[in-house]
This record gives structure tokens, C-alpha cells and sequence, in this order.
DNA sequence: CCTGGGGCATGACAAATGTCAGCGTGAAGG
DNA sequence: CCTTCACGCTGACATTTGTCATGCCCCAGG
């Protein structure tokens, strides 16, 4: 029996996948959670041999948890599981520990096939996605260019931003300037989406 | 038995949803689909008595197909299924002739719930939500507005929709700040945010 | 010890953006 | 018939944004 515990935002989407879970012989879902730090207290409580875990998570990302969980429970294999199959996510879940990353447009059956592999030792990634994680390279963006550009991201201003992060209107100008040029972008917005495509914020 | 299809774009969680609705002794899952236009195909071949249709898909949303499939099928009642309760999506989904209309952050078990009732002739829509698009009120922007809006999402510049929509940049920058002052927002971007949050485009 | 990079700041300049006041059309409604 | 509103355009203006050169501090690597 695979001991098993699920993260997932989305309620309905998550009652869905634990039932289809369930249904597995060799799989018990243990605990479920709605949040990345829900996840990693549910992990501890319930000692999983794998934990499944979405990306996109309010109040704390999936990867994050990984981490974490891996941290505490190092027996535990992190299953991470995905909308989008950004270059950088699956960078950062493989930096985090995790044993496979999957993307939610594939079909259902693969995930209790990860779940197995996973817990025999195995490593599960999408080939086309390692493929294009490793030809983009890695992050390119200093940690403040990062932290500029994600603070662009909802349409503030300069000002705003300045404000935010007690910088200089100009400081701010100038690294937004520079992470649209090494995203290769021609303004503030485009270099967001870009960055966000490559999942480097 | 309650014959139904359903269209959502990630083929994980369409599976998943599948296999839940399937275990429900009255509910038989005839077709599935992966994107609006599909669904209409499917619709049409298999004459479901409901179609569970996602909003947000890839070539054709969901709105758009429900209409559709009420015109060819009057008898086909639609469940809209969403990841964002946008008021917006609420009005459009009514406007189109929908019976009811889930948030995908509701329980899964609410889903055969709304098919049944949905079957029974009843409408179901989260009562929090009906408030919200009540009081927010139509859509303001015009259909040029709209247009434009959109075509700014991306980070195009001025100049480049008003090639793409064949107008002069003077007349783009006048809408887009008509819309800016209509989404009372400062600038481009947060006029976007807005009325994607809103359901306006 | 020197060099390069990240971090932070100025100031100056050019280009893009946002605002306003107009002006004309045509379609819809009182 | 008159008004209103969406649509499309112009020109002028102020503000914001993006670029570039330059300077400083600190730290790590060769």
C-alpha cells in the first residue's frame, strides 16, 4: 500500500483526484491539503510515502513545500504537479528535491503510473519539457531584477514600486531597463510575461 | 439515467472528473471534449441531456459553446464550470442560456448535485456570486474599448494595435484611456487586470 | 591586489503613454 | 426632429517610461 497525501487549491479538482486515487488498489490517500504550508503540516502528521503537490498554491507555492518536506521527511518522494510547464518550475521542483514533475494536460492514468514510479526509485519528467528546460538555460534576472519585475507585474508604476521596495525611482528604472533587455523584451509588460512564461518569478 | 458530456482542456483533470461523475449510478458520461468547438461536436452526435462546459479553454471558451449548443439542442441543459468566479462570466454564462454555474473551489460532490438538479429544472448558482455580478453592474466598455483593451494584454505598443486593428494610434490611445478612466485604474495594465477580473473581456 | 558583478544612486535625454478638446459620421431612441 | 452614443480622426500637452553614462560601495574569485 502506497501512503499517499495530495495539495491542490482547487477543491473540486482535488476531490476529483483523490477519488480517482482511491480507486487503485495499491494507493491510500492519507490527507489532502489546500495550501503549501497546510501540505507540509499534513505531511508531517501523516508521514506519506509520496506527497503530490500543485505549483500554483495561494499562500505559499507548492515548490516551496517541497522543500520543506523533504527537509523533514526525506523519506518522502514529492510528486509536483502542474497547470503550466514552465522551464523554471520544473528547475526549481528538481533544485527542491522532487522525484517527478508533471503537467495537468496529461492524461489521468499517468498519475498513479508517477505515484508507482516514483516510489520504486524512479524519476518521472516530461522529456519535450527537461528538453526546454535545459536549452533556455537558467534564470538569467540578479534577485533584484526579480523582485523589481514581480512587483511590475500588477500594472504599479514606478513610484509604486520605488515605494514598495524603499528604492530610488531611478534605482528602479534602471533594473526594470536592464530585465527588459535580458529577457529581450521591448517594455515592462512584455518582459513580465516573459519572465512569468520562463517561470522565473 | 442522466446523460452527460463534458468539455474542460487539461486532460487530467477532465479524466478525473470523469471517473467521478461515473460512479454515480444515474449519471452515464457520454462524451468528453477538449475544447469549445469540440464540445459542440460532441453535443450534436451524442444529444446529451447536460454538457458540463469549462470556461477557460484554449480556442473557444466555454460561453460561446454553451450558446451554441442551446440553439442546436434546446433540450441540453449547460453547467458552467469555472476556476474564476468572475462576475462577468456569471452575466455572459446567463445571458447564454446556462442553468448553472460552479466555481471549481466548491466541493466536488457539488458537481453531481448540480447536474441532478439542474436535470430537475432548477438553476444553481452560488448565491455570494449572483450578489457580485449584481452589484457590479454590466460590462461599461464599449466593443471598441473591449477590443482594444484586449489587444493590449499582451504588451503590444500602441502602434502595434493600431496596426492590428487597423485604426490610427491617436484613436488607440483615446479608447485606451477611455477605458482607463471607465476601469477608474492609472494606467494600461491595471485597466487589464481589471477587466479581466471582472469578466469584460 | 585587481577585477567583475550585484546593489544603489544621479542626471540627462528620447520615446511612449495618457489626457483633453475638438470635429465628423451614422444608427438608435425619445 | 433632436439628442445621444459608439466610432474614428487630429493636434497639443504633460507625464511616464526606457536608455545610457557615470559614480559609489561591497564582496568574491583569480
Amino acid at each position: 500500500m502506497i501512503r499517499i497525501i495530495l495539495a491542490e487549491d482547487q477543491a473540486m479538482v482535488r476531490g476529483a483526484l483523490v477519488t480517482l486515487l482511491g480507486l487503485e488498489d495499491d494507493i491510500e490517500v492519507v490527507g489532502e491539503a489546500a495550501s503549501g504550508p497546510e501540505a507540509v503540516a499534513v505531511a508531517r502528521k501523516t508521514e506519506p510515502d509520496v506527497a503530490l503537490l500543485d505549483v500554483e498554491m495561494p499562500g505559499g507555492d507548492g515548490i516551496t513545500a517541497a522543500e520543506e518536506i523533504r527537509r523533514v521527511l526525506p523519506g518522502c518522494r514529492v510528486v509536483i504537479l502542474t497547470t503550466f510547464g514552465r522551464p523554471g518550475y520544473l528547475r526549481r521542483a528538481m533544485e527542491a528535491g522532487a522525484a517527478a514533475f508533471l503537467v495537468k494536460d496529461s492524461p489521468a492514468r499517468e498519475l498513479a503510473a508517477a505515484v508507482r514510479r516514483v516510489r520504486a526509485g524512479e524519476r518521472v519528467i516530461d522529456p519535450g519539457l527537461a528538453a526546454a528546460a535545459l536549452s533556455a538555460g537558467p534564470n538569467p534576472l540578479s534577485g533584484r531584477e526579480r523582485d523589481v519585475l514581480a512587483a511590475a507585474a500588477d500594472g504599479s508604476t514606478i513610484a509604486d514600486i520605488a515605494l514598495r521596495l524603499h528604492l530610488s525611482e531611478g534605482t528602479v528604472r534602471n533594473y526594470l531597463s536592464s530585465a527588459i533587455g535580458k529577457t529581450r523584451t521591448r517594455n515592462r509588460v512584455e518582459a513580465v510575461r516573459h519572465a512569468q512564461a520562463q517561470g522565473w518569478l
